[in-house]
DNA sequence: GACCTTCTCACCTACGTGTTAAGC
DNA sequence: TCGCTTAACACGTAGGTGAGAAGG
C-alpha cells in the first residue's frame, strides 16, 4: 500500500506539472496580444488566475502571502487602430494596495504543499472599502508576490515579479482578440463561447 | 469624523448583538423539538450554522479553532409515534473527527474581531477522505469548539460545549416540524417555502 | 413488512461572464 | 463627437435544499 500511495503521489505530481505548463502557455498567449484586465466599481476577478509555487520555506514557520501590482510605467495607454500606444504625458503613480491571500497566515508546509492561486482577488477602479485592489484604468501593471514571515521577531520579506502576467487595466476590452481568448478559456463565459461556436468563430490551433 | 466612525462602530455592534440573539432563538426553537441534522455520503452542511464569539486571546499569538462532536450518550435513537426514544442496547462511541475552521491558523486579533461561523462543515455517515465529519446516524451529538494555540511551544487548549445545539444525526428528517422549521429559515430551501406558503402551511408567530 | 439509506430531481442561492445601451 | 465608464441584462458555473422513488 506504500507503493500505491507512492504512485498516486507521482500521478498527482504529473498532473500538477501539466497544469503548470498549461497555465504558462495561457498567460503567454494573452501576453502576445497585450493582456487586458477589466476593472469595475465592485471589483472584477483576474483571468487568467495568477498561480505560484513556493519552496524553501521553513515548514514550521508562519508566513503570509501578499499580492500587489506595480505600475509598469508612468504612461496612460490608448488603443488606436488595433494597437496600444502610450499617451504623451507621464503621470505620477502610487503603488497599489496589497491583497492578502485568504489562506494567510499559514505554515510554510501549507504554502509549499500545493500551487497557490489568487483566484479571488478583485480589481477595481474605485475605492470602496472592500478587499478590492484599486488600479488606474488604461495603465499598465505587473503583478508581484510577497512572502512575509509573521508571528516572530524577524520581518523577512521576499518579492517576486511575473513579467509574463503584465496587463493594461480597462473598463471594457479594447482588443477583440483578447475578448475571444478570455471567452475561450474562462468557464464563466461559456454562454458567449456557445454563441461564437454556433457562428463558427472559434477554432483550435 | 472620529465621532462618525464611532457611531458607525456602535451600529455595527448593535447589528451583531441583534444577530446573535436571533441565532440563539433559532437554535432554541430547534432544540425544543429535538434537533435533527442530515448526514449524507458526500457530506451535508449544518443548519442552523454554529457560530461563536471568542475573547481574551492574545491578539498577537496564533490560534487554530477546531470543532468536533461529542456523543451525547451511547444509545441509538428511534422516532416512534412523534417522539424520540432511546434504543435498548448501548453501543461503544468513538469520538468524532475534528473539523479545522478554514481560517485557521490565525491571530487572536482575527478571531476576536468578528463572530466565527462554521458554515462550511459537512456531516457524513461514510468516511471518504474529504474534510467531512463522520457521525453515526440516529445517534445524538453535542458540538464542541476548541481553541488551540499554535506556532509556539505552549500547546494550551480551551474547549467549550454548546448544549443548545445538540442534535440527532439522520439520513432523512423524522419530525416534520423540524423539516418545516428548516425550510422556513434556510434560504437554500426557498423553493419548498414557496410551495408551503402557497398552501397556507407556514405562519409567523 | 418495517426501517433506514441512497440516488435523482426540480428549484433555489450566490455570483462570475461579456454584451449592450445609456451616461458623462 | 469621441472616448471612456456605468448599470442592467441574459446566461453561464457552482453548489445547497428537501421531495420522492428506489434500494437494501
Amino acid at each position: 500500500s506504500e507503493l500505491e500511495a507512492g504512485s498516486e503521489e507521482g500521478d498527482a505530481s504529473k498532473r500538477e506539472m501539466k497544469a503548470i505548463l498549461e497555465e504558462k502557455e495561457l498567460w503567454s498567449s494573452f501576453e502576445e496580444l497585450t493582456n487586458e484586465m477589466i476593472v469595475t466599481k465592485s471589483g472584477r476577478r483576474m483571468f487568467p488566475v495568477l498561480k505560484v509555487r513556493v519552496s524553501g520555506l521553513d515548514p514550521n514557520a508562519m508566513y503570509s502571502i501578499l499580492l500587489d501590482f506595480v505600475a509598469a510605467d508612468r504612461n496612460r495607454w490608448k488603443y488606436v487602430n488595433g494597437e496600444w500606444i502610450p499617451g504623451g504625458k507621464p503621470e505620477p503613480q502610487s503603488p497599489s494596495c496589497v491583497y492578502i491571500h485568504p489562506e494567510s497566515p499559514n505554515f510554510g508546509a501549507h504554502w509549499m504543499k500545493a500551487t497557490i492561486a489568487f483566484s479571488k482577488v478583485k480589481l477595481s477602479n474605485k475605492m470602496n472599502g472592500g478587499g478590492q485592489i484599486l488600479l488606474n484604468s488604461l495603465h499598465k501593471y505587473e503583478p508581484r508576490v510577497h512572502i512575509v514571515k509573521v508571528g516572530g521577531p524577524q520581518k523577512m520579506i521576499s518579492s517576486f515579479a511575473f513579467p509574463e502576467t503584465k496587463f493594461i487595466a480597462v473598463t471594457a476590452y479594447q482588443n477583440e482578440e483578447i475578448t475571444t481568448l478570455k471567452i475561450k478559456h474562462n468557464p464563466f463565459a461559456k454562454a458567449f463561447l456557445d454563441a461564437k461556436e454556433s457562428q463558427g468563430l472559434v477554432f483550435s490551433p
